[in-house]
RNA sequence: GCAGACGUAGCUCAGUUGGUUAGAGCGUCGGAUUGUGGCUCCGAAGGUCGGUGGUUCGAAUCCACUCGUCUGUACCA
C-alpha cells in the first residue's frame, strides 16, 4: 500500500505560470488592443527570435567570458554563448543593424514576444513574460519621443484605463546627468557613486521624499530591519536633490510674482544674479529660451525651478531644451493631463541617451490576499542613441518604449478589471448509442452545427452513463445539449434542452425524482430543424446575457 | 543576494506543555438514480505533516541545516 516514494514530483519552474483558457483570451484581447493603436500610428510588425548571440545582447560579465547572471544562456555546438532575449530592444537594434541597407528610415515598427530574466520574480515580476515594444529608429528628433509618450497614453486608454488612473512620466537623462555635474559628481572618479544617486533617485515614487534623502544620505532601513547603504551626500546637497526632483511636493509654486523681467537663467545663471534678484524669486518658470511669455504650466514651472537651482552646464541646457520641445508638444497635442515631467524618472542605467519615459497605474494593485503589493511600471522606454551604432558604426538614432502586458495584466486581473472575453462553451451532442449507425448519425449533427459556425462538440468519454455527460456539459457551462436515443431517431426526432435555463429551473426543483421526470426547459423538435433551433435558443440566451449585464 | 513570515489531504485550515492509528469543511470518485445536470442521503479514495539530520522512551510539535512559497529590500539590461 505505501506509495512509491521516487514517484517524480510534477513542478513548475519558479517565476514561469502556465496560463489557463481565460488568461490566454484576455491576454489576445489586449495585445490585439495595443496592436490596434500602434497600427494606428503608422507601425509596422517585425518579429525576431527568442535566442540571441550573447555578445549581440552585450550582456558578457565584464572581467570574465560567461554571460550575465540575469540571463538564461547556453553554449551552442560550436562553443559560442546563446541568450534568451531578456527586452525587445537589443534584439531590434541588431535587426536593423543586419538590415540597415533595405531599411527605410525612420522605421517605425512593433512587435509583441515573450523575453526572459533570470531574476527574483515578483507580485506580477516573472522570468517569462510578454512585451509589447514600439520603436522609430532613425530618427533624432525628440518629437519621436513626445510621439512615443502620447502612443502610450492611447494604449492606456485602449486598454480600458481610464484617464487619470494612470500616468506617463518623462523625463530627460541629460538632466540628471547635468544636475550630478553640477553637484559635483561629475567624471569618472564619481561614476560609482553616480549610480547609486539615480538608483536612490529612481525610489521616489516608492519612498518618497524622506526616504530618498535617506538614501542619498546615510542609508535607510526597509521594513523586515534590513539596511540599504546610503551615497553619503552631505545634507545640503541631499536636500537641493530631492527638492529638485520631488518638487511638486517641496518646492512652494512661485506664482503670484510677476517679475517677468528677470534675467533668462539659459543665459545668466542664477548664481552670477544680484542678492535683490534673488531674493524676488523671479517667476522663473515663465522664462524660455526664446525670452518670451508662456501660458503658466506647472511644467515650465519646473524646469524654471531647476534652472534657479543649478549653475546650468551645458549638458543641463541642452536636455532643458529637449524636455521643453516635449513639453510643448504635449501641451499643443493636448496630452498635458496625461503626461507628465517627472525629474525622478530614471529607467534603466545601461543604454538610455535622452529622453526616458515610463508608464505607471495610479490605483493600488492588489495581490490574491488583497494586500496592497508594490507594483512597478507597466510600461517605459526612453531614447537609445548609441544601440545601433555598436554594430554599424553608424549614427542611427533610436527611440521606443515596451508595455509589460503580463504585468499589466496581472495588475487588472488581480481588480477584477480584466474584461473575460465572452466565450461560449459549444454545444454538446451527447451519445445515447454507441453504434456505428448512431456515431455517424451525432457526428453529421456536430458537423451541421459547426458549418452553420456554431461551436460544438460531441461526448468523447464513455457514453454508458449517460448522467456524466450532461454532468460535463454543466461543468462545462455548455448552453446547449442535444440528445437522440433510439426513440428519438425512430420518431425522426431530437431533444434540445436548454442547460442554462434548466439550472435556473432547479432552484426551483428540490424533489431529484420530479428534477428527472421533468426534463426542465427541454424541447423535442424534428432532427431537420437542428440548427435553427439552436440558433434561435443560442441567440435568446445571448440577448438574456445582455439583459443581465445592463441591469 | 540580504531580512522577516510561513510550509499539515487536490483547496482552505484545525491539531492542547512533545504522548495511541494526524482531523474537519470544501472538492474528487462510487452508490441511492443502468435515458437526464441541481438538491439530499450513504460510502470510498486521498498524507513519508516540504526534505535531511539531531534531541527524546516517544516529534507534525523542540534544535540545526536544506528546499519551497509569500512580503520587504538589493539588483533589474
Amino acid at each position: 500500500m505505501a506509495k512509491k516514494p521516487n514517484k517524480l514530483k510534477a513542478r513548475l519552474p519558479r517565476g514561469f505560470v502556465d496560463r489557463s483558457a481565460d488568461d490566454i483570451r484576455a491576454a489576445d484581447e489586449m495585445i490585439g488592443k495595443i496592436r490596434a493603436v500602434y497600427e494606428q500610428y503608422g507601425f509596422d510588425p517585425v518579429e525576431t527570435p527568442a535566442f540571441e548571440y550573447t555578445d549581440c545582447l552585450g550582456k558578457f560579465l565584464p572581467d570574465t567570458d560567461r554571460p550575465n547572471a540575469g540571463v538564461f544562456s547556453v553554449q551552442d555546438d560550436d562553443e559560442q554563448w546563446m541568450s534568451l532575449r531578456y527586452d525587445l530592444t537589443a534584439p531590434l537594434a541588431r535587426h536593423v543593424s543586419e538590415n540597415i541597407n533595405e531599411i527605410q528610415l525612420p522605421y517605425r515598427t512593433y512587435r509583441a514576444g515573450w523575453v526572459f530574466r533570470n531574476e527574483k520574480p515578483g507580485p506580477g515580476r516573472f522570468r517569462q513574460f510578454m512585451q509589447f515594444d514600439a520603436d522609430t529608429v532613425g530618427a533624432p528628433g525628440v518629437q519621436a519621443d513626445a510621439e512615443m509618450c502620447m502612443m502610450m497614453a492611447d494604449t492606456m486608454e485602449a486598454l480600458g484605463i481610464p484617464r487619470g488612473q494612470y500616468v506617463i512620466r518623462v523625463n530627460n537623462r541629460k538632466v540628471l546627468d547635468g544636475v550630478l555635474e553640477a553637484i559635483g559628481l561629475g567624471g569618472e572618479e564619481n561614476a560609482e557613486r553616480r549610480l547609486t544617486v539615480l538608483r536612490a533617485i529612481d525610489k521616489l515614487d516608492k519612498f518618497g521624499p524622506e526616504g530618498v534623502r535617506l538614501l542619498l544620505g546615510d542609508g535607510r532601513k526597509d521594513d523586515s530591519g534590513d539596511f540599504t547603504k546610503g551615497a553619503g551626500l552631505d545634507d545640503d546637497t541631499a536636500n537641493i536633490l530631492v527638492e529638485t526632483i520631488a518638487f511638486e511636493e517641496e518646492v512652494e509654486p512661485q506664482i503670484g510674482y510677476d517679475s517677468w523681467d528677470c534675467p533668462n537663467p539659459y543665459y545668466m545663471p542664477p548664481s552670477e544674479w544680484s542678492e535683490d534678484l534673488r531674493e524676488s524669486k523671479p517667476r522663473i518658470g515663465e522664462i524660455n529660451r526664446a525670452n518670451s511669455p508662456r501660458d503658466t504650466h506647472p511644467f515650465w514651472n519646473y524646469l524654471g525651478t531647476l534652472a534657479a537651482f543649478y549653475e546650468l552646464n551645458s549638458t543641463t541646457i541642452s536636455a532643458l531644451a529637449e524636455l521643453e520641445l516635449i513639453v510643448d508638444l504635449i501641451i499643443e497635442s493636448g496630452y498635458s493631463d496625461r503626461i507628465k515631467i517627472d525629474p525622478s524618472v530614471v529607467r534603466g542605467l545601461e543604454y538610455y541617451t535622452g529622453p526616458v519615459y515610463e508608464a505607471e497605474l495610479l490605483f493600488d494593485v492588489t495581490n490574491e490576499k488583497g494586500d496592497v503589493v508594490q507594483f512597478g511600471s507597466v510600461g517605459g522606454g526612453g531614447r537609445y542613441d548609441g544601440l545601433v551604432k555598436r554594430f554599424t558604426g553608424r549614427d542611427v538614432p533610436a527611440t521606443g518604449f515596451s508595455i509589460g502586458v503580463s504585468r499589466l495584466m496581472t495588475a487588472l486581473k488581480n481588480l477584477g478589471k480584466l474584461q473575460t472575453s465572452e466565450v461560449v462553451a459549444p454545444v454538446l451532442v451527447t451519445v445515447m448509442d454507441g453504434d456505428t449507425q448512431a456515431l455517424g448519425r451525432y457526428q453529421k449533427m456536430v458537423q451541421e452545427l459547426r458549418r452553420a459556425g456554431i461551436r460544438a462538440e460531441m461526448y468523447q468519454g464513455n457514453w454508458k452513463k449517460f448522467g456524466n455527460q450532461l454532468k460535463y456539459a454543466d461543468r462545462r457551462n455548455c448552453p446547449i445539449a442535444i440528445i437522440q436515443g433510439s426513440d428519438e431517431f425512430e420518431a425522426g426526432e431530437i431533444q434540445v434542452k436548454d442547460l442554462i435555463e434548466g439550472k435556473r429551473l432547479s432552484e426551483e426543483i428540490t424533489d431529484n425524482v420530479t428534477w428527472r421526470e421533468s426534463r426542465p426547459a427541454q424541447m423535442t423538435v424534428k432532427r431537420d430543424a437542428l440548427v435553427e433551433t439552436v440558433r434561435a435558443l443560442l441567440d435568446s440566451q445571448a440577448d438574456d446575457r445582455a439583459q443581465a449585464a445592463k441591469a
